[in-house]
RNA sequence: GCCGAAGUGGCGGAAUUGGCAGACGCGCCGGAUUCAAAAUCCGGUGGGCGCGAGUCUGUGUGGGUUCGAAUCCCACCUUCGGCACCA
């Protein structure tokens, strides 16, 4: 017996992944026949250090990557850095000295270096950072188109601050009424900020989830219910008293018999207006002034108690002119709709419980259609179906749907009101008040007003010298050379906007520039994007369900309507990987169980680091890591190396083709085993992703090439030759380095990774013989093996003289006998 | 409250179209090798009863459809996720 050393990984990995890049085996080539592949994986934030979940969603991609390689596909795979960012601005605060861009770059080497230590297959030529002056500067040339299509504006509003980050947040990032990043509670301000016009494509971006096939459901749905879409009708009621007209939205137009009061949000701008006439000014003072003290939570939850006052001020039913008083209450929210509701007590539940509490008066307008009966009085509850409508004039007797469209129709043609859809998605507020990001390309001019910065002049550049202190405004306000500027319009002395932009903007269209990362007259070449777009496969966490995916798929339909791209959808398909977990929870300092991939690259390598964490769950699951399963990993990666060292001279000197006649019976099983796990792999990889199941086929497969070289007489080198080639072969994208090792040692040509990929022959698959289960009454009882091409009836009678099969059915009738082609019989007594 | 996903051995997971439940791996048990160990190789491993051939039982719970259900239907429980005084 031959003595042989396992796989020495450190020294061999590292070599392997030098001479891949030396030889440029990784980059997308454009113009080829080929199939264009586009693998993406979301770029990172450059914290200076991988973690376990990088190398998960790397990993991930890399698989892909490398098998579209093989099967033919031009593949661009590219990588980039999110560089933009808070982090690195609390460095430069916590370690003194070190500027956010020295510790943003030097972080971005370190995350390199460790990716290339993953064996990555990226194409770095293509590297964007989100930090650089020439990729901001089309950041902010998006900016400016949006600006010039109306698509950017400046507005006052209420906006979530976060006290500890020191910045305004979007809703997205609000959690809880929480920063999403650092978990303080935000508070709410009356501030004047920079918005993207979201919602103009929130009807697109809810229709177009029918394009998205391959994408998870429950991440639609967590988009739809983001956007939150409602239809209904916007209705006005007219305010004799000041003639204003008081504009509601609602989803139940069909019951506006029923409004028996309305009720404005504290903060509705009419409340002043009212409070003025009412005569009772100061006790509404007082109310509004207790309810704003309320705490966010408190009064946006469904539990808290309604409190409501009324203004005295009357409103007029515009369908029956019935005069009806207005209050302002806590359960109105200004953010939502018009800050202004009609109350329908008889039909929802909220105003039922806050007309009991004040007493007003409770009209049913709808009743149930059919047998059933409701009086809301009765029942001491609000019918919130749709139903019949009573109580409402030329109306009754109609059913809710068409009382929707005829009620609608009428008010249109009286000026009253419309149909209208209504979103809960509110436009994505992007200006922060930080230092590290992109500055917003405008000029703040006494004379001309705000004036975009025109485009030849981009990128707006941020200075290097400023001083991080803390303050709530942007760092740049303090930097003089940076504001002080001169209007581009009239030329004289103007200010700059200081505020840079979310960072979630930078990372909205990285993936449009990968397809021309260098080009630097323009984003990106249409001819490119169009080669490319959309992404075939994008992997990343589903924590940016909402954020990130949402942006990404507004900026690229932005794009589309300024004529840059002809895709609809940045993403074909989106793989949302589970997260890495020990001990049952996410790693984290805090908790202390964190494990470094540093240390496991190290101790295990690449290869079985990678195997193992695509082994180890499907890849939307969770994946608990485990020490003992990584071992399991590597056990693997050595089982395949020693086999191939133990018969490395045999095996090389064997040459031809395997002849399937030529085989013994175990040679033959292990033939069709090839053949079966050649399908199963590519099934798996190029159907399904799963690469757990596709990583045990190859267990599998290394298994039966050790009982065939232990049971055989005599070893049939050539078969062994071909099944070590192939099965090197697809293992390749998961463990590249072991594969490319063996690959050379079985004297085959640089490199495996430019090889075709494995197709396997229906002729292999074929048996002689087959095993059919015999069932009586559903439970399994005996087998026996038949001929294949037996017919059903064959099958049949030979069943049923197996002698067990005898003994089962003894006296008993047989009933009925279920025949399943090569699979099994059933025998009903 | 509304919407969605999931629940399978000691553990991670497999079963792709309604057809052998538990592939593969971890762990554990036994054997070979060794002076001994590590490593490696081989075998066993859902639970109950049985010396054994066997046999009963088993995929969150309870019903149902079917010759046959982890898979389909109904009801429920648990866990996780999204939205939530949204008019």
């Amino acid at each position: 017996m031959v003595v042989v050393n396992d796989f020495d990984f450190a020294e061999r990995e590292k070599y392997w992944q030098n001479l891949w890049q030396e030889e440029g085996l990784d980059k997308a080539a454009e113009d080829t026949a080929a199939e264009n592949y586009y693998a993406l994986e979301m770029f990172p934030y450059p914290s200076g250090r991988l973690h376990m979940g990088h190398v998960r969603v790397y990993s991930i991609g890399d698989v892909m990557a490398r098998f579209k390689r093989m099967t033919g596909h031009n593949v661009l795979h590219p990588m980039g850095w999110d560089a933009f960012g808070l982090p690195a601005e609390n460095a430069a605060k916590e370690h003194g000295n070190i500027h956010p861009k020295k510790w943003t770059w030097d972080n971005i080497s370190a995350m390199k270096e460790q990716m290339k230590s993953l064996g990555l297959s990226y194409d770095w030529d293509r590297e964007v950072t989100t930090a650089s002056p020439d990729y901001y500067r089309w950041t902010q040339w998006f900016f400016l188109q949006m600006l010039k299509n109306d698509l950017a504006y400046r507005e006052e509003a209420a906006v979530n601050w976060c006290p500890s980050c020191e910045t305004v947040l979007a809703n997205e990032q609000v959690v809880d009424e929480a920063c999403e990043r650092c978990e303080t509670e935000v508070e709410i301000k009356q501030l004047e900020q920079w918005f993207l016009k979201i919602t103009d494509y929130a009807d697109q971006l809810l229709d177009d989830h029918e394009l998205l096939e391959k994408w998870p459901e429950r991440v639609k749905m967590m988009q739809k219910n983001w956007i939150g879409r409602s239809e209904g009708a916007m209705i006005k009621f007219p305010v004799p008293a000041t003639g204003d007209e008081l504009e509601v939205f609602t989803t139940r137009p069909d019951t506006v018999f029923g409004a028996t009061y309305m009720v404005l949000a504290p903060e509705h701008p009419l409340v002043e207006k009212f409070m003025e006439l009412s005569g009772r000014k100061e006790e509404l003072q007082d109310f509004i002034a207790r309810v704003k003290e309320q705490e966010e939570e408190e009064r946006t939850s469904p539990d808290s108690e309604k409190i409501g006052m009324d203004t005295g001020i009357k409103a007029i039913n515009p369908m029956n002119g019935e005069e009806i008083p207005i209050f302002i209450a806590n359960y109105v929210l200004m953010g939502y709709g018009t800050g202004a509701i009609m109350a329908v007590p008889a039909h929802d539940q909220r105003d039922y419980d806050f007309a009991v509490k004040y007493d007003i008066p409770v009209r049913q307008v709808i009743i149930p259609e059919g047998e059933e009966e409701w009086d809301v009085a009765e029942k001491d509850e609000a019918f919130e179906e749709y139903g019949i409508l009573i109580n409402s004039d030329k109306y009754n007797g109609l059913n809710s749907a068409s009382a929707f469209d005829k009620i609608v129709r009428d008010l249109e043609e009286g000026g009253l009101g419309q149909q209208e859809v209504n979103f809960r998605l509110k436009d994505w507020l992007i200006s922060r008040q930080r230092y590290w990001g992109a500055p917003i390309p405008v000029v703040y001019c006494d004379d001309c007003g705000i004036v975009p910065v025109p485009e030849e002049e981009l990128p707006v550049e941020l200075p290097e010298e400023v001083e991080l202190t803390p303050g709530g405004e942007s760092p740049l306000k303090k930097v003089e050379d940076f504001v002080n500027t001169s209007c581009p319009r009239c030329d004289r002395a103007a200010k700059r906007e200081t505020d840079t932009m979310d960072t979630f903007v930078d990372s909205s269209w990285y993936f449009l520039r990968y397809t021309d990362a260098n080009n630097d007259e323009d984003p990106f070449l249409k001819e490119k994007v169009d080669a490319w777009m959309p992404v075939d496969i994008y992997v990343g966490g589903v924590e940016h369900a909402i954020l990130h995916l949402l942006y990404a798929r507004f900026f690229t339909k932005v794009a589309r309507d300024l004529g840059l791209t002809s895709a609809d959808e940045p993403f074909d398909h989106y793989l949302a990987q589970g997260m890495v977990l020990k001990d049952g929870a996410k790693m984290s300092k805090s908790k202390g169980n964190v494990v470094d991939p540093l240390n496991i690259l190290e101790k295990y390598g690449a290869d079985a680091t990678r195997l193992f964490i695509l082994f180890a769950a499907p890849p939307e699951k969770d994946l608990e890591w485990s020490n003992k399963g990584i071992e399991g990993l590597q056990r693997f990666v050595n089982r395949v190396w020693r086999v191939i060292q133990e018969n490395l001279t045999e095996v090389k000197e064997a040459t031809g083709k395997v002849e399937l006649t030529g085989l013994s019976d175990a040679g033959r099983g292990l033939y069709r085993k090839l053949h079966e796990t050649i399908k199963k792999v590519t099934v798996d990889l190029a159907e399904r992703q799963n690469f757990n199941t596709a990583i045990s086929a190859l267990m599998e497969l290394t298994n039966e090439v050790y009982q065939y070289i232990e049971t055989e007489e005599e070893l049939n080198y050539q078969l062994l030759a071909e099944v070590f080639t192939n099965k090197l072969l697809l293992l390749a994208p998961f463990a590249p380095h072991v594969t490319e090792e063996l690959w050379q040692q079985l004297g085959q040509e640089f490199s495996i990774h430019q090889n075709s990929w494995p197709e396997y022959e229906e002729e292999a698959l074929a048996r002689d013989e087959i095993e059919i289960v015999i069932q009586i009454n559903g439970k399994v009882r005996d087998r026996m093996m038949v001929s294949a091409d037996s017919s059903q009836e064959e099958v049949k009678e030979e069943a049923l003289k197996q002698d067990k099969v005898q003994k089962y059915i003894g006296s008993d009738d047989v009933k009925k006998v279920i025949v399943v082609p090569k699979k099994l019989v059933n025998v009903v007594l």
